[in-house]
DNA sequence: CGTCCACGTCTAC
DNA sequence: TAGACCTGGACGG
């Protein structure tokens, strides 16, 4: 389930379970040999550290060594991709395909069943994400307010909500959400629902904060880390996976009260 | 058994 | 704008 919300937690589970963990390794399952994807091993490289951020989707670690960020590597977690870390003496789960390895064989394990995470190591965030609705709102709302004229949103705004460039970090259960917080129909074209209806870009900020407050949603394998209010996340959706449904033209379930909709 | 479905990108006609 | 990429859970016969 990793959107805004889960990512960001995701972030916060990488920086509390490495804090103050010395790294010498970094290694790779079978399945992912051919995906380093420009991830080496400096052979001066002693010990490093981690810390972990994340803007919209975006997940980046740092590798940290004298106070000096020497590597950036930047994670799309995919559908099922998630983080564990696994203590001295126990295996690294099934499904485990990149692997930090600490002083005393314990490992931070990015676990990931249909293996659609990808990792790439960069200089800075990704240039085709939009700004994160929840750590720099003032651009978020000004690269689409400022964007409005353009072709996209011409298009209904179910489908925009879903494009990173402008919404970074939405997916399919936030976008659903939103829509029905804001009493939006989904299928009125973009520009003016956008230019309507403020509460949308207001919700992009502030049901991903709910969420993330909430626990987010459970993955399948996926432990959260902290303390989450049982079944506070299941109560809070309101819309997704309990409504009308349609498939809409990405090939994606677009989930709406019939109330939503204005027009015929 | 089989079919459908999943919280997301990518790239190739 | 289809598919491709993947595994596995839910559910039907």
């Amino acid at each position: 389930m990793p959107e805004l919300a889960e990512i960001k937690i995701m972030a916060d589970y990488i920086n509390k379970v490495c804090q103050e963990k010395d790294f010498t390794s970094i290694s790779f399952s079978e399945s992912a040999q051919s995906r380093k994807l420009g991830i080496t091993q400096p052979t001066d490289l002693q010990i490093f550290r981690i810390s972990a951020e994340s803007r919209g989707k975006e997940l980046m670690l740092s590798l940290i060594q004298g106070g000096e960020v020497f590597m950036k590597i930047s994670f799309s977690m995919g559908m099922s991709g998630h983080w564990r870390e696994v203590p001295p003496g126990f295996e690294p789960p099934k499904h485990t395909h990149l692997l930090f390895n600490y002083i005393g064989f314990g490992s931070l394990c990015l676990v990931d069943v249909r293996r659609f995470a990808r990792w790439k190591v960069v200089e800075d965030w990704s240039q085709n994400r939009g700004p994160c609705p929840v750590h720099d709102f003032t651009e978020f709302k000004h690269n689409i307010l400022g964007n409005l004229e353009k072709r996209e949103f011409n298009k209904p705004i179910h489908l925009v909500l879903m494009n990173q460039k402008y919404f970074n970090g939405i997916g399919n259960y936030l976008r659903a959400e939103i829509l029905f917080h804001a009493d939006q129909d989904p299928f009125m074209d973009a520009r003016t629902a956008l230019s309507t209806n403020p509460a949308i870009i207001e919700l992009c900020e502030r049901l991903p904060k709910e969420a993330y407050v909430l626990g987010g949603g459970q993955l399948k394998d996926w432990e959260n880390p902290f303390e989450a209010p049982a079944g506070g996340f299941n109560e809070w959706m309101q819309c997704y996976g309990r409504s009308n449904h349609i498939v809409d033209k990405n090939g994606r379930t677009l989930w709406y009260h019939d109330s939503q909709v204005k027009t015929s």
